[in-house]
DNA sequence: TTACAAATCGTAATCATTACGATAATATGA
DNA sequence: TCATATTATCGTAATGATTACGATTTGTAA
């Protein structure tokens, strides 16, 4: 999902497309990656002195909720990205810098059938560690 | 990882096994799944009456890190179950009761020659949903 | 442009977790 | 067994992320 497409879909469910809104779209479509509120309200502290954490969080829940950003939870603080809708995957994630990279693998085929008696209703795939780029640096 | 194991395991790294420590052990071979800091704390107030959180949350870290714990994430709060040493596996989380169900699958094989220039340093793969016996309750 | 719903502000509250000085308990060697 | 050093625990306050809310402002559609 990119900004545009994301603003498109605010209006379509009936949210404001506000500058700030507009912003915090920005923040994530550049950071290629996963970011946590208080990076975001860094971010926005730069253009917007004073910004509430009500709007901070508000805000990140409401693109959650309709599905422009996704999240997961990484040392004991909530990351977001921009969700990509696509197709469904799972990502390897920097512990330097936040970005992922796209795992074709989805185990889930095979796990299906050794739990034929329980009720599935997610997954988590995830592998950590560092990028090409944070590994040299 | 049994009780018995642990309290070796503690003493032989020089640690001292309380009665509080003990039951602490009890707890977790007794529930047999994820638990919170909170559910544990509950349980041993039963038997120690003010107990600090500086003891529940110390131990906690403690069996962590000497591995007789291991932890993940759940709705924004860690939870903690009896570690498994034996073999590297994966579970399957039940969202009700907190109970694991062993995964024999583990997709690392085929993900580790797709990340060839990146550094592995973790990974986890869970399971969400309802187990039988909380699916018919 | 007006009106009204939605968004934001400013700030306090909440919740899990961490921290720390003072006190108590445990293991071990005499 | 007893003394003692070391570890564990208590009592409580602090921290840090997140949530909550009444008052105010702003965007949007008519």
């Amino acid at each position: 999902m990119n900004r545009d497409e994301a603003i498109d879909l605010l209006k379509q469910k009936g949210y404001k497309a506000t500058g700030k809104r507009k912003d915090i779209l920005w923040f994530f479509e550049e950071a290629d990656g996963y970011r946590t509120a208080k990076d975001l309200t860094r971010f926005m502290e730069n253009n917007y002195e004073g910004i509430s954490y009500d709007t901070i969080y508000r805000n990140l829940h409401l693109y959650h909720d309709v599905g422009i950003l996704e999240a997961t939870e990484l040392n004991g603080e909530k990351h977001f990205r921009m969700n990509c809708t696509k197709h469904h995957h799972h990502h390897f994630i920097c512990k330097d810098c936040g970005k992922t990279k796209e795992i074709a693998v989805c185990p889930m085929d095979d796990v299906i059938n050794a739990l034929s008696n329980y009720t599935i209703e997610d997954h988590k795939f995830e592998v950590y560690g560092l990028c090409p780029a944070c590994k040299t640096a």
